[in-house]
DNA sequence: TTTAAGCAATTGATATATCAATTATATTTG
DNA sequence: CAAATATAATTGATATATCAATTGCTTAAA
């Protein structure tokens, strides 16, 4: 029996549009602000967000882990568009801030953002969002759940 | 106005789909071969499918830039799986070969691979996947054609 | 047919991904 | 309380991602 090449199974479809939306999001970004990654965004954002998050409750919700996300926020100190000082409460963690100069970023990156989303998005209806949801979750929960091999 | 966080979107289920997915893959790649990625399982895979495609080609399928493909194919020869030969018909590229070592990995995969495919599937109706396949056809286009930010 | 333009692959630099080991601090337990 | 255990973050090593510049070869055009 033969494999058939990932080319034609859908899970590659999976691969194929998320790197798409990633560049388009990259290039859109770009325009507006030189130095920051798009994960560097999703970080800026989050910590606006929801302040109070650690880096390893980050780096869950971004789906990177503790290692990249130290190294992510030590970037983003060094450009001076996060801030981390001690947390008192739990000297391990740190307080993660967002700076003016990371404030006056997320001004600019609002709109990119929302056009980078409602464009990837364009044309295709509420239910078919909805079903895509529900669809990639079964696929998530699968790949979680499922039986190692042996 | 308060953008979403990036939790909020379906985009961000598309990507943590296929993370899981390849953490997935990986761990159960690993157990049969312990010095091959799911990149690199891709690539095997793919030359021994289409002998004669050449890096450049590639990268096309499996969405990776020329240089990545160049470091791929390296380690792979390197430990093996690949030779690469001068191609006298246009001696800026190589023609790539599965060597047996090469051979003996993909007999491994396989069933693997299957494994991986089915489960991440499991429960997921053909109508259902032939949608999810449509609707991420979609947001590839759209990404493609979108006007870009200013 | 020489020159220019185009193309495949490589290289360097920097960011991210992943695993394993380590450090510093917290918490649990005997 | 003291020792064992657990947890957050860091670090090192290696793989991949991306961009820009370069090399070597091919093809097109003057």
């Amino acid at each position: 029996m033969r494999l058939n090449t990932p080319i034609q199974t859908v899970l590659y479809s999976i691969e194929k549009a998320i790197k798409e939306y990633r560049r388009f999001c990259q290039m859109n970004i770009s325009q507006e602000i030189d130095d920051i990654t798009v994960d560097q965004a999703l970080v800026l954002i989050l910590i606006e967000k929801h302040p109070g998050l650690n880096q390893k409750e980050l780096a869950e919700l971004v789906f990177k882990d503790n290692a990249s996300m130290t190294r992510i926020i030590e970037l983003m100190v060094k450009k001076q568009y996060l801030d981390r000082t001690i947390n008192h409460n739990d000297r391990r963690t740190f307080n993660l801030a967002v700076t003016k100069k990371g404030n006056g970023a997320l001004k600019k990156l609002e709109p990119v953002i929302l056009y980078n989303r409602s464009k990837a998005l364009q044309g295709i209806n509420d239910d078919e969002i909805k079903q895509l949801y529900t669809t990639l979750q079964k696929i998530i929960s699968n790949c979680n759940n499922a039986d190692p091999w042996t």
